[in-house]
RNA sequence: GGGCGCAUAGUUUAGUGGUAAAACGCUGCAUUCACAUUGCAGAGUCCGCAGGUUCGAUCCCUGCUGCGCCCACCA
């Protein structure tokens, strides 16, 4: 009975660990199902889903490992225990990533087209979705892959969809024009939660607006953005401000614009700030919003989805950037001298926090989710301690945000993530849910050719495809593979009857060729670059003529005229294929007209709205019309829902629901949830009433907020910074019990770790340590009853020394137990090492080289590595696989050990 | 503007109403012994600053400073 031959004498954690983990995993001891022992109380875990784009970092690692203890041991107690992995889709940052990755190949995602935008990043998520998965594995993360959910799986997608509907049909989920955050580099809007804040030297202009029935007298406002001035619709002031008692109500007259505005009194207004009087811009600026709507006020909208100025904003600065457009306000006051003071005023200015941008407010119509109903039960679940923070103070940040939560603007103009699951009138744009669809009709621009490269205008000039311009016919065919078509109508150029017949094929459909379908008669703009078109005519000129309802091209057809042709075209096809899905490919320009017509748009918007090659626009026909305005074309409405919406769905629509429920009624509620301080709101908040309203009670009873890992001079991490680390260095420097050990050993309670790496070298040396004594004690075992572990050993014939190390062992079970389950890892640890490593190696051990008790040792080994083994999972089951104890299991699934009481 | 957390040896951190610890690092010694990824010994902290409570405070209270974080319609 001598187990060394096997012991080297130092631990290699690179010849265990991979060979350890597929022996896990083929055991099937992650899964609950295949668990041994009856087992009768569950106990689950929703691992906070990591983005797509993400690679484990530190703090995903002491997450990790965090679970990883608690599962464990969990499952050494004999609960039937689920670790459920998956990840998120993350809309925008995903977006953003695969965005890069276009611009890097000299292309945009507008470029591409919807769908076929979508396709590369599904591609993409294909690609690299999973690594960081493959890394939670090399941690040693006991998670049941057979379980494992990413949030735009198709049965994830039914959950949002009948998640959105619920609160579509109790009226909770409305369409409003608001001002919204918008980020004018993503072009889309944000939640309140999805900004950032970053203090910026600004300089606050004191600018003066001429009273109009006081000549010579002004009134004095002090404003950070003078630009937005050409969209005031007042000025206000304090109700109880004595000095501007009298001109209340007055008018003033508003520099630049010279429009008259009045004088008007809000609450909000803070005397003390600057002179007391306020500019309002309703359309740029969330406060001045609400003042203008109580006051109904005008809502002049001078600054564009790209940050530009619009024509409101009247000639001095249409068309520049609001930036640009502030130096020019600026210098135009300072020549009026109605600019009467600048000083440097540091302010906060909101950025999108996902790529950094500065925020610019915009009036838009948006979705937003209720919230005041909400709102109360996510608070009350808190307040009456069915949801338990650890530690506890993070409960304030909770209840104070959702103490005064505002509704969620929840759609997103992005193209990655759930659609928002309604449709909406093609002519009136009502929304309403999915109708029943007598036909569904599509419209497809043909794929590329080597003249769009060029932009060159083609016309009537048969151009074929070139290689991408097959591949996009490919990619839409896909797209369009279970959409029912049963008839393909094409322009008969060969661009358009090429892309068909891709499409075609892929269908099985024949395809019919319809002249009225052709491009545009480019006269003898045909073959000319854009380039070349703007040298003849000025680019001025050219725009001109380009984007003409009623002139030609010279010797050309004339958009109204391309409208009327082919027009009449869809109408016949509409005539002759009543209840057929019809697909139609043609061209921009003819394409452009179509959508003009049936979306009833105004010329100027349809014609610069030109769809990329390849891309498939739906203009479906339902059974009944629009109860707004009696139309009959209808289209799914094309925003999509904040990710966070989904995300919040987490702890149940991962165990199926709403349709599949036998693993949801096992296994729901979660436990415990496990994640990082900043997201308490934006995900923990929003699952605890998701799991209220849809599964009727919480989705978990504990929360633990860890740490935060910074640098070690208390730093954040930042990959961009190049102050990171990253986890896997460190396993592959140290192995994954050492960096496990590195991370827990500094998880004391404090809200932030300040990184020492020293910590996992400890750990490094720590195994080595346990590898050791395992070696020596099996080294010296010749007594076979040594290795029953059956029973109590202690008895009067001891040694003081066995005594007090068993005795010390009872200590450190009960100790270690308990801080465990009282969430304190890092305690539960410097415990287990202190007693391993100084009384069990240093004394008992040492002591035990001149008198030898070996069930003594075995003893306190074996429950020591058990008592490890959630910290140190890979050692640890090494080691016991070399203990030569009759009729084991693997550790991970051995008896948990208990104190005996005495 | 409001709130929260932290401040103890060179470093990362425990800890207690009666003038302090652990790990790593450092110094010295040991070593054919399970492990040099070792053992033993040692040096090193006026416990951020200023007040207060107390017989007595690093620990409780107040204020300040520094670092970090969160929230706010921060014109």
């Amino acid at each position: 009975m001598n187990g060394t031959e096997d012991l080297e004498p130092q631990y290699d954690p690179k010849k265990v660990e991979d060979r350890i983990y597929k022996l896990w995993e083929e055991s099937g001891f992650f899964n609950p199902d295949t668990l041994p022992r009856k087992r009768e109380k569950t106990y689950t875990i929703a691992v906070p889903p990591p983005n797509v784009t993400g690679s484990l970092h530190m703090g995903h690692a002491l997450n990790a490992t965090i679970q990883d203890i608690l599962i464990r041991k969990k499952r050494m107690e004999g609960y039937k225990t689920l670790w459920l992995p998956g990840t998120d889709h993350a809309g925008i940052a995903t977006q953003n990533v695969v965005e890069k990755e276009l611009k890097k190949q000299g292309t945009t995602r507008y470029d591409l087209g919807r769908q076929a935008f979508i396709a590369r990043v599904w591609e993409w998520k294909e690609k690299y979705g999973d690594i960081i998965l493959e890394q939670f594995k090399k941690l040693g993360s006991s998670m049941d892959w057979s379980r494992t959910r990413f949030t735009m799986d198709p049965e994830y997608q039914k959950a949002v969809e009948e998640a959105f509907l619920h609160y579509y049909r109790k009226g909770w989920m409305y369409r409003a024009e608001r001002v919204v955050n918008w980020c004018v580099r993503c072009q889309t809007s944000l939640s309140d939660l999805e900004l950032e804040y970053k203090e910026e030297k600004a300089m606050l202009y004191y600018i003066q607006y001429p009273i109009l029935s006081r000549p010579g007298e002004h009134i004095t406002v002090a404003t950070v953005r003078p630009e937005t001035m050409l969209g005031d619709s007042a000025v206000a002031v304090n109700p109880k401000d004595e000095r501007y008692r009298d001109i209340v109500g007055a008018e003033v007259l508003l520099p630049i614009q010279d429009r008259p505005i009045p004088v008007i009194t809000d609450e909000a207004i803070d005397k003390e700030f600057g002179t007391g009087a306020v500019k309002v811009t309703p359309a740029h600026d969330p406060l001045d919003a609400d003042i203008g709507a109580k006051n109904n006020l005008p809502v002049y909208k001078v600054i564009d989805e790209r940050g530009k100025m619009t024509a409101l904003a009247g000639p001095l600065c249409e068309g520049v950037k609001a930036s640009e457009c502030r130096e020019r306000v600026v210098s135009e006051l300072k020549a009026k001298n109605l600019l009467v003071k600048e000083e440097s005023y540091p302010h906060n200015v909101s950025l999108c926090y996902r790529c950094g941008t500065a925020i610019e407010p915009q009036p838009s119509m948006q979705w937003f989710l209720k919230m005041s109903e909400l709102g109360r039960v996510a608070l009350d679940a808190v307040n009456t301690g069915r949801v338990t923070f650890y530690p506890d103070r993070w409960k304030d940040v909770y209840t104070h945000w959702m103490g005064s939560v505002r509704d969620w603007n929840i759609s997103r103009q992005i193209w990655w993530g759930h659609r928002i699951p309604l449709w909406r009138c093609s002519t009136c744009d009502e929304a309403r849910e999915k109708p029943e669809l007598a036909a569904r009709w599509f419209l497809v621009r043909h794929g590329e050719t080597e003249w769009n490269k060029e932009m060159r205008y083609m016309g009537r000039e048969d151009i074929p495809l070139n290689d991408a311009g097959r591949e996009q016919a490919r990619t839409t065919a896909a797209a369009l593979k279970d959409t029912g078509i049963d008839i393909i109508v094409s322009s008969d150029l060969a661009r358009a009857s090429e892309t068909a017949r891709i499409i075609g094929r892929e269908l099985g459909i024949d395809v019919i060729e319809n002249e009225h379908f052709r491009e545009r008669h480019m006269g003898e703009w045909q073959g000319k670059t854009t380039h070349e078109l703007k040298e003849i005519h000025t680019e001025e000129g050219f725009t001109k003529i380009r984007f003409h309802y009623d002139e030609a091209y010279h010797g050309g057809e004339s958009w109204r005229e391309v409208e009327g042709r082919v027009m009449k075209g869809f109408q016949d096809l509409r005539q002759k294929y009543q209840n057929k899905n019809v697909l139609i490919v043609s061209h921009g320009g003819t394409i452009r007209m179509i959508v003009k017509n049936i979306r009833n748009l105004h010329f100027d918007v349809a014609v610069r709205n030109e769809p990329s090659n390849g891309q498939s626009i739906e203009l479906s026909i339902a059974r009944e019309q629009c109860k707004n305005c009696g139309n009959e074309y209808v289209e799914p409405i094309e925003d999509v829902l904040d990710t966070w919406f989904s995300s919040a769905l987490w702890p149940f629509a991962t165990l199926g629901w709403p349709e599949h429920i036998r693993d949801l009624k096992e296994f729901y509620p979660t436990s415990v949830l496990s994640t990082a301080r900043d997201i308490i709101n934006l995900w923990v908040a929003r699952m605890v009433y998701s799991g209220l309203e849809f599964m009727d009670g919480v989705p978990f009873s504990d929360v633990i907020i860890h740490a935060t890992i910074l640098t070690k001079d208390g730093k954040r991490m930042s990959k961009s910074l190049g102050t990171g680390i990253d986890p896997m260095t460190l396993i592959e420097k140290y192995g994954a019990d050492a960096t496990r050990f590195g991370i827990v050993w500094q998880a004391m309670g404090n809200q932030d770790i300040h990184w020492a790496e020293e910590h996992v070298n400890a750990g490094k040396k720590f195994a080595n340590k346990v590898w050791n004594a395992a070696r020596f004690v099996l080294m010296n075992a010749a007594d076979p009853s040594a290795f029953d572990l059956s029973g109590d050993i202690l008895h009067d014939a001891m040694s003081d020394d066995d005594k007090k190390v068993l005795a010390l062992l009872e200590e450190t079970k009960k100790n270690v137990g308990a801080h465990i389950d009282a969430y304190e890892f890092g305690h539960a640890l410097h415990e287990l090492y202190e007693f391993f490593w100084r009384e069990f190696c240093d004394v008992y051990i040492e002591r035990s080289k001149k008198a030898r008790n070996d069930a003594v040792a075995v003893r306190v080994l074996t429950e020591s590595l058990k008592l490890l083994h959630p910290f140190m999972p890979f050692l640890t089951e090494e080691v016991w696989a070399r203990i030569p104890l009759p009729g084991k299991s693997m550790l991970i699934v051995s008896e948990w050990p208990l104190p005996h009481a005495r």
